[in-house]
DNA sequence: CTGTGAGTTCACAGATTTGTGAAGTTAAGG
DNA sequence: CCTTAACTTCACAAATCTGTGAACTCACAG
């Protein structure tokens, strides 16, 4: 049997052997390389690019492959690093060894949170350098004060993720300005 | 190549050959570690951090490969990517041939700058997307969503600098370190 | 219980990225 | 004018990262 008898709807995008059309192929590459650039893995980058781009927002690992042009190999690498910094969460279909890869409902919100942890990490960082070079010296004040940045930078990214969130909960109408 | 004698003031930490003392180095690698992780070159997060523990907040490429032990090809493309991503700045020395590389005074105000200067890109790119995809489609709303989200984030991103730099100008007496 | 399709893991090969040594360039000093 | 010192640039070698094919595991279907 092919794969598409065992499948509910196969979509006139999906119907190309090559996996998706051509603009939507051009924006998932442009984003990746957006991502790439910021630091992202690229093969990472491209799959999260992708499920951004598949309409139900989820797909499997052979969809992705496809979609791409790699080997499952490349996907299932890629995901496990997305899953693991929480941008995709895997789910698996009742029905079929399936295991559909879902872009996290606010994506970036978890990769906000991800910043955080990374921020407090370089805090410590910071609070161990002033240790090394000693308080009262010039480089120690720098350090701390460096320090105080991060602490101010997570807090207020706190501060912003919950004004976003409360703003995104607001029914359609025009939003005041900045709450 | 200790290069001390021919510099005004050679301090107890810059006696040693090796360039300066073991806890500061640890620091030095360790802050680059985390720079690195969050997607900066090596060579780059390396100096970066050694220029911030350095004690008078600049160092001339030639004491750069000292502490850093690498040769002064490998400070020279550090330092040039750092100049052009804002982070550092050149300045010469009137009586030497000596470069110094400065921190910038606020390195981290301008890293969020730079990082602006991305967001929009990608809001451009998501625009981009909403076109391939169709507007009225879930993955075009998807997009459409997200852009909104990165316009949200640099607005906010402007304010948040700009609570900083009143905070850092309020505070007490203590004057920050010139560096 | 066996076949089949989905996905994962692993070792390897191709492609980038990184850092070095050597040669080149420029300005201060004798 | 010629030497010396401080970078810079360039070609190349070493190290890293990436993606592939092949072998393997698992669960459902018959």
């Amino acid at each position: 049997m092919t794969a598409d008898t065992s499948r509910p709807g196969p979509r006139a995008e999906e119907a190309r052997p090559e996996g998706y059309p051509e603009p939507v192929a051009a924006f998932v590459e442009r984003f990746a390389a957006d991502l790439t650039e910021a630091g992202m893995q690229r093969m990472a980058a491209r799959v999260f690019a992708c499920l951004l781009a598949a309409d139900e927002g989820a797909l499997s690992s052979t969809e992705l492959a496809a979609r791409l042009r790699v080997s499952p190999a490349a996907v299932s690498g890629a995901v496990r690093y997305l899953a693991q910094v929480h941008l995709v969460s895997r789910e698996r279909e009742p029905g079929s060894r399936r295991e559909r890869y879902r872009l996290h409902d606010n994506a970036w919100y978890a990769a906000m949170l991800r910043r955080d942890t990374m921020i407090g990490r370089w805090a410590d960082t910071m609070t161990s350098g002033i240790a090394a070079v000693g308080e009262s010296t010039r480089a120690g004040r720098r350090m701390a004060e460096t320090a105080e940045f991060l602490l101010f930078l997570r807090t207020e990214l706190d501060a912003l993720m919950e004004r976003w969130r409360s703003r995104r909960a607001e029914p359609s109408g025009a939003p005041p300005d900045g709450a």
